[in-house]
DNA sequence: GAAAGTTGATATCAAATGGTATCAACTATT
DNA sequence: AATAGTTGATACCATTTGATATCAACTTTC
């Protein structure tokens, strides 16, 4: 058995993997667009449901020619309050309800819902991961 | 008194409003950002909404950063069958619905509730049109 | 009918973007 | 301690992208 979940991949391991260099996905990391795994001394490890949300990135950027800021704007529209349940009070103190260029695993939350939450593996990161669109998200939540 | 909506500007006047050179104003068009008005004899005529959309647009490339193919797929997201209130029945007569990467007014509708209506006076079409975020759109629509 | 402005299309340009190479400093494993 | 691999950061490169200029053909308006 596998699980898609389990970090194994070093950054080197996984980047000769998808055949592009390291700093890029450092890169991506910075920009938001994905969470790897960090040890406690701060080395990023990466699992397959990472890579295929990588080469999501890629083809995105690539193929579909969306620039990485484009992606980040596609990715603060997530309606993550009505993915986690937030309450008025989560939503008051929360700079992403406000917001709208940032998703919400890219803020600081300090007093609501996701202040003790892991966002690599909350449902709202993951809503991208598979490269399958947000719209199919959007359109489970508005029948 | 005076009626944003009216369309009163040529091409030429338009750009000279904005800034901006015709072709660029064009091609904003055949990027499906915009739907100026047309007179039957096919010339293009711009309302003070169409000026605010551009400026938009405008704000949203030079400012945000954001490409043209990632604003066209922001606005591929606004969930338009919960806005005009679709049937089932015109879910499944509709590219759109099943598509993510255009904005509904791009496609050709032929069979269902869209057939004639017209894009530009579309509540899902001004969705973007003073460059408030869809997000609030989706605030309102997903309480 | 002449002038002015529009249409679509093509070619071109400067700037920005994604990506890589490289660096010294640090960590882990042997 | 020594090797191998990581970390963050900076600088650089090639390509793409937004934007413009220009063109002939067509409309509108005077």
């Amino acid at each position: 058995m596998q699980d898609l979940d389990e970090p194994k991949y070093t950054i080197s391991t996984a980047a000769k993997l998808m055949g592009i260099s390291v700093p890029t996905l450092r890169m991506y990391e910075r920009e938001g667009l994905i969470i790897p795994y960090k040890k406690s001394s701060n080395q990023r490890l990466y699992s397959d449901r990472d890579i295929e949300r990588v080469m999501c990135i890629r083809k995105t950027i690539n193929e579909d020619k969306i620039n990485i800021e484009g992606i980040r704007r596609v990715l603060a529209l997530i309606p993550c309050w009505a993915i986690v349940k937030c309450t008025a009070g989560d939503r008051s103190n929360c700079e992403f309800y406000s917001g709208h260029t940032k998703p919400c695993w890219m803020i600081n939350h300090k007093k609501n819902i996701c202040k003790n939450k892991d966002c690599r593996t909350c449902e709202v990161y993951r809503s991208f991961g598979n490269c399958a669109s947000i719209k199919e998200k959007l359109k489970e939540l508005l029948p």
